[in-house]
DNA sequence: CTGTTAGCGCTTTCAC
DNA sequence: GTGAAAGCGCTAACAG
């Protein structure tokens, strides 16, 4: 690989004048030199290396993203989307993404480490909770960092997040408009902060219609498809008139669990029984009905982050980035009317 | 950030003796000093620079993956999962993974730059194909590099890839065990060289069994669900008596496409139709009936090309890794005897 | 305008 | 055993 002397060497000048025209420092040379000097840089093939670049500003260029462990054999479509955008935009700022893997159980070793070690200049978090120990230690090590998702609303950080509340709330107005009144909710254990969201989007809408929420209508599952079958059949148990038209579940694995029970069960999905879901994840637009569910604006809020992160750079006046994006409502199979009591 | 500097000067030692401890050039050093400097390491926090490290030993331990562009809204479950093992492995290695988009049409540039920028010390690349750019590229300019899939047989690269013909083959004996005869397949483009493998193990299989395969049950479709539907409604033209019982799609997604077209022209799966796809594909176990298919074996294999490039740089007797896979066959319940005729 | 030079933080000869 | 010093490839004062 050729470096700056062999260009200062081919050009006949020194390596601080190639330094110059590399860094555009246009004042300091003749645009005639600055032509030699270009010509050498093509005929050696020159390109700066980064890591000596980054030695003398002190810097890396990349941005660390933690990829959580998959849990048996589940992908959680959505960060797998926003790291390809992320990665994007991280390009086009003259970055890269470095992925690491980190455990849920002991996050923080692994960032601390690569803080140390000075391998990343910046982090963005994404599956943050409640408390995350990733956030508390990143703002105490006031190392820069942003988020794809909320934490303790008395914290001070950058973040970006898609808009549980009002992704839900949009879900339970459509149902109620197409005449549902008894409207059940499936949700995360209470310990997730994106789960109380959508939870309380639900809410929400069925307070302002003026629609009662009896406690049953709630019920707090894992994130697996076993939890939506489960759910729905406690709801089955109630007494004829308690029974749910309509289920909201707080991702579309959940609710494709809700739709798996109801067909096995004889209901058919949008006339017996509606159903909504959150992320639109692969192919359920292909199940059958398909399902009616919200998006998130993946592409825009992996941008969005990259863009808070370059401003941390360039300007010192940290001013408080917190964000949050409506999903898309995607209307598609899985509601119909109630069918008349 | 505490340097080498202030170790040696909180120890009261040269920066190079600093460097034998943190080097464990043992012989170099006494064991006195080498507790003076650890302790004085302990003291101030100190971590060694990874640029700093890299720029003299003119590396990066950075490993480069593309990630490629999600054609519209859907993902591809095996490469995130692979990305994430592979990752893994890295660490363990004292790697880390740089990812970074990569067009389809256009890929090389992105290559050469980081090549030039010496971004990274060695390539991941995955979604090989025959005649592949990339691969042409980098052997030729010698850079480090393994696959995760395989390409021109005359090419001389190490790899790791998934065995679709033996996972077809296993697929097609299965149903052949089961009683079927009339077995169709879905396959990719014939321009896909992984989707040639899997149809050959098909073929294979069939031959092997004595049974024909006419030219009508090959069909060659792009990876989408609707694709499914079309070939499922072409074989379903057929005379009855040369409409296949059963039918092996080249992926899951496919597969899903062939459920979901018979399901609405009222047939069983299981029982009128018998599917097998590829991938074991995130849902497709809760899809109704679950879907029998082939699973790859994915963090077997991103750990081999780990090591595999771990191995390029400890010697350099570079002898050539080329191994290939047998995915997990699992069956579920979209397979059953065929009906009577 | 251009070149000399001193680092950035580290490793590694080579004297002592 | 230990330390001084050169150098990895680059940027940026500072002279001239």
């Amino acid at each position: 690989m050729p470096t700056i002397k062999d260009v200062a060497k081919e050009a006949g000048v020194s390596i601080a004048t190639v330094s110059y025209v590399l860094n555009n420092k246009i004042t300091f040379v003749s645009e005639d030199t600055r032509q030699i000097v270009l010509q050498a840089i093509q005929r050696v093939g020159y390109t700066p290396s980064v890591t000596a670049r980054n030695l003398q500003a002190n810097q890396t260029r990349l941005i660390g993203y933690a990829w959580h462990p998959i849990p048996n054999g589940q992908v959680n479509p959505v960060l797998d989307q926003f790291t390809y955008y992320m990665a994007h935009a991280a390009e086009e700022a003259g970055y890269h993404i470095l992925t690491f893997t980190c455990s849920k159980e002991n996050p923080v070793p692994i960032y601390e480490e690569l803080i140390k070690r000075q391998r990343v200049d910046a982090f963005v978090l994404a599956g943050t909770n409640t408390d995350d120990p990733r956030i508390e230690f990143l703002i105490e090590k006031k190392f820069p960092f942003v988020c794809f998702g909320r934490s303790n609303p008395e914290w001070q950080f950058d973040y970006v997040d898609t808009d549980g509340e009002s992704g839900m709330r949009q879900a339970t107005e459509y149902l109620i408009r197409l005449g549902h009144r008894k409207i059940a909710f499936v949700a995360w254990p209470k310990t997730s902060l994106a789960g109380n969201y959508r939870l309380q989007g639900y809410m929400n809408a069925m307070r302002h219609a003026g629609l009662p929420v009896p406690p049953e209508y709630i019920i707090h599952v894992e994130q697996d498809q076993e939890s939506g079958r489960t759910a729905l059949r406690r709801w089955l148990q109630l007494p004829a008139e308690m029974q749910p038209t309509a289920i909201i579940a707080v991702t579309d694995l959940i609710a494709i669990g809700v739709m798996n029970e109801a067909k096995e069960r004889g209901m058919v999905i949008g006339r017996d029984l509606s159903v909504i879901g959150y992320d639109n994840a692969p192919l359920v637009e292909y199940y059958s009905p398909a399902l009616t569910t919200l998006e998130q604006q993946i592409p825009e809020m992996g941008h969005i982050l990259i863009q808070m992160i370059e401003g941390m750079f360039q300007k010192q006046q940290r001013d408080l980035v917190q964000l949050v994006v409506p999903p898309r409502f995607i209307v598609r199979e899985s509601c119909g009317v109630p069918r008349s009591e």
